[in-house]
DNA sequence: CTAACATTGTTAAACTTTTAACAAAAAGGC
DNA sequence: GCCTTTTTGTTAAAAGTTTAACAATGTTAG
């Protein structure tokens, strides 16, 4: 049933070399659009089909795919529940991987709330915060702790990722708190750009950039418009 | 004191060019640090010292700078005060851009707060919401109406953007009504791609994307060694 | 079972973005 | 005032990304 390449073993021969950065950031988009059509229960679906819906060349998405592997079948497309299950694997989701979130204000209570990140495997186990009056509150079940306890938090719990949810004032001190007891991934909200060792990956959330891009994009089109 | 180019009148040559996306992305990054630089009252900065500063190549910001015309002087470098007054006015800051922020749940209510916004000329004018318990309530003395009234309000106020903060499934059906009400920009925090006819702009916060964009580095790196 | 069709994975070309190199020119020291 | 140093804006080369083209191959209908 799966496909035997005329040359041997030339499975994933790139698995060796960097992914596209390009290449990773589409993935979750395929990742939704996958899960949207395997919730509407269609069963297969094309590199083109597919494609048109995201708004990319059918091209592209098929170049993306090759760099993990060969999922489809020529003459067929690809049966959406298996392409779904590898997109999944490939960004590391549904593995149990566990969170912590400094700063209780309400851009981190908004964050636990959203999305479905429980359902893809993401927990928050724990909150911290300086404010001694949230200090000891359980949102959505998940209890508030003092910063001051973060370093023994850490010691006896199995954390990878650190959600940093406070001011930009604090935001490079927890960061280089959370670096110091070993953790590896940090999921940054403060618009700061933080520090870290090479070892260590950043995700910033860029909320007031994209809304200055929002407005640069408007000006250009109003530009545009008085120009001709 | 301005540079007169040897060859006749070739200020700003490229206008008439399309930005690079990836230079208008990095436009605010560039405004961030240089409004650090004139809090801390630098007065002046050279190209290198900055990208050292942003991670960056100064070679990338030189040429990016160039798409908007020429703020430097050979020998001396930048002055920071004159380089931020530029940055600004091209991303269109300091405007006085009216917002409507609709969903004021969670997320809503933390994006209303987050960074300043207000200070940058962003000022959000209403709130709508459908639930009725929240509706008439004060939230940083934005008034939240009934979303029944969003297109009446719009008719009557001078809104340039929309902000969508809304679950999922409401994004589309608020973005369709702020498009026929003749908002032409954006900004959208739920995780769907709304089509939108093409002289309207979106911008998309890429939330729940992000996350598993730190997982799937993550993962690579977990791979990366244990190959070794 | 065969032939026409559909669709993949891949190779190559086109395009975009980043980095390097350098002439031109202003700054700063002597 | 002149010479050396600094640093820009720009041109050219390198690297990265997207799109197009197509051989290979499984699917489907008759």
């Amino acid at each position: 049933m799966r496909k035997m390449g005329h040359e041997s073993g030339n499975i994933n021969q790139r698995r060796h070399q960097q992914i596209p950065l390009a290449v990773i950031k589409r993935l979750p988009i395929y990742h939704r659009y996958l899960s949207d059509l395997h919730q509407k229960e269609v069963a297969r679906i094309s590199s083109s089909e597919l494609a048109a819906k995201i708004g990319i060349t059918a091209s592209q998405l098929r170049q993306d795919l090759s760099w993990f592997g060969s999922f489809g079948q020529q003459g067929y497309g690809y049966r959406v529940d298996e392409l779904l299950q590898e997109v999944s694997r490939i960004l590391g989701l549904n593995q149990n991987i566990g969170m912590v979130l400094i700063g209780a204000g309400r851009l981190g209570r908004a964050i636990i709330h959203y999305a479905n990140f429980k359902r893809r495997g993401f927990h928050t186990k724990a909150i911290f915060d300086n404010n001694p009056d949230i200090v000891g509150e359980i949102i959505d079940e998940i209890p508030v702790y003092n910063i001051s306890e973060l370093e023994n938090y850490l010691k006896s719990h199995a954390i990878q990722i650190g959600v940093i949810t406070t001011p930009a004032s604090a935001a490079q001190e927890v960061a280089d708190r959370l670096v110091r007891c070993g953790i590896k991934g940090i999921w940054n909200f403060a618009p700061v750009s933080l520090k870290v060792p090479d070892d260590v990956i950043v995700e910033h959330v860029h909320i007031g950039e994209s809304l200055m891009v929002l407005s640069m994009k408007l000006q250009q089109r109003k530009e545009q418009a008085s120009d001709d």
